[in-house]
DNA sequence: GGCTGTCAGTCTACGCCGTAGACCGCGCGA
DNA sequence: TCGCGCGGTCTACGGCGTAGACTGACAGCC
């Protein structure tokens, strides 16, 4: 093994990262980053104590890539904005974003992405429970529509057909046949466009209105609820 | 081995179910499968070919247990029968859940789901390209939700604290600091319906105006919101 | 020089995994 | 009686994550 750069955190995690993306999760090992840094499969525990610990790493360093929006812009602006760095953030690294939708901790660098939203959403007008909803409403309008697209593109070939196509021939479904072509025309910037319209058109009536789902129980006296 | 039913597909796609839901996805093994069946792993592939082919027939069977909401009624109401339909799928099955959501083939039984979707929209009086697009938007946001509830659920304990809690002590995050509180406040069904009620309102919105986002070609620079 | 400790990386081995392929006993039609 | 297919079992292969012992290079100190 002649003169190969040394192991270091950083570039485990950025292996695993091209690893990941690479070959997709389900063929990701440690055997497997371990030829990619030229190097004993255990020599990488000497910087990170297991698997789950670079996965995690990984995540933090795709979610810490995410661009903030602009603080001074409108409010819808920034939402959209946001929306629009989660689903670059899917195309520049689907096998990482896979991972990263349906992960159950926490992620240390989604914290200022979170503060981003909110202040946008307060911004907006919501009321202060109604900011605290917005958040994953937003968040996971964005995953979702990405990680669909990624999916369109495993499927492949043929992107714009739909995937149950194959499968309508024996039941009856007017509407699904109906709107096949429409499903057809694949123009994903366009519905992109469309969620996030009608995600923001709903945001700013539920803002109009000043109200608020109430909470559970009246416990708390509601703190700071004016703007 | 005495007595033991016999193994058929459905027997064994009930088990998978149930040890998947119990064990998690990652600890889900044919080995364990077949210990829960009383049986030697190998005999699961006289019905089934692999264990991709069990998932896939778990999902399929979980997705075929979703109640159809009452065409009867309002297209409010059949949309939010079928966001609720989704959640309590999450809460039956959550390990099931979790496999589905990011699932990348199509599953048969979610015709119908879509089917009922699209009509719904159709007599919301959404444009046939925006009724295509609003299923994966509905869609989207039921299993965000309730994949955020069980990814609450299994980090426990005080299942009303703010996950990022703990690593908010660093840095400078005055909204996510002013909304702890109202976070804290857990009432996901309050949640649930906040979203729900923006979705709504966003779709109603669009529906109001009768417009459609252009597809692709005719190159209109930008949609109602450039991003 | 030698002695010691530390650090980076390697080697071996264990117990899991999915599943290919040979095998076995049974019931049934001929 | 025979043969055969069907349901189920056994063995084995290659790959997995990682514990634990090991190796060599180097630094500080006598």
């Amino acid at each position: 093994m002649p003169d190969r750069p040394p192991l270091t955190r950083d570039r485990i995690v950025r292996e695993a990262t091209r690893v990941l993306d690479e070959a997709g999760a389900d063929r990701f090992s440690m055997r497997r980053l371990a030829l990619a840094l030229g190097v004993d499969p255990m020599a990488v525990y000497r910087h990170l104590p297991n698997k789950a610990a670079i996965l995690h790493e990984v995540l933090e360093a795709a979610v810490a890539e995410l661009p903030l929006p602009d603080p001074g812009s409108p409010w819808q602006e920034r939402v959209g904005a946001l929306c629009v760095a989660y689903r670059d953030l899917a195309h520049r690294h689907p096998g990482v974003f896979r991972l990263l939708y349906p992960y159950p901790r926490p992620i240390r660098a989604e914290l200022v992405v979170r503060e981003a939203c909110f202040a946008a959403l307060r911004d907006g007008g919501l009321a202060p429970a109604d900011a605290a909803r917005g958040w994953p409403l937003v968040l996971n309008y964005a995953a979702g529509f990405a990680l669909d697209e990624l999916a369109g593109w495993e499927r492949l070939p043929d992107p714009g057909s739909d995937p149950h196509a194959a499968l309508l021939t024996g039941g009856d479904f007017p509407e699904t046949r109906r709107l096949a072509p429409e499903m057809a025309r694949a123009d994903p910037a366009a519905d992109f466009a469309f969620g996030l319209d009608v995600l923001l058109r709903g945001l700013a009536a539920r803002a109009g209105t000043g109200e608020s789902v109430a909470p559970a129980a009246p416990a708390q006296p509601e703190g700071p609820n004016g703007a």
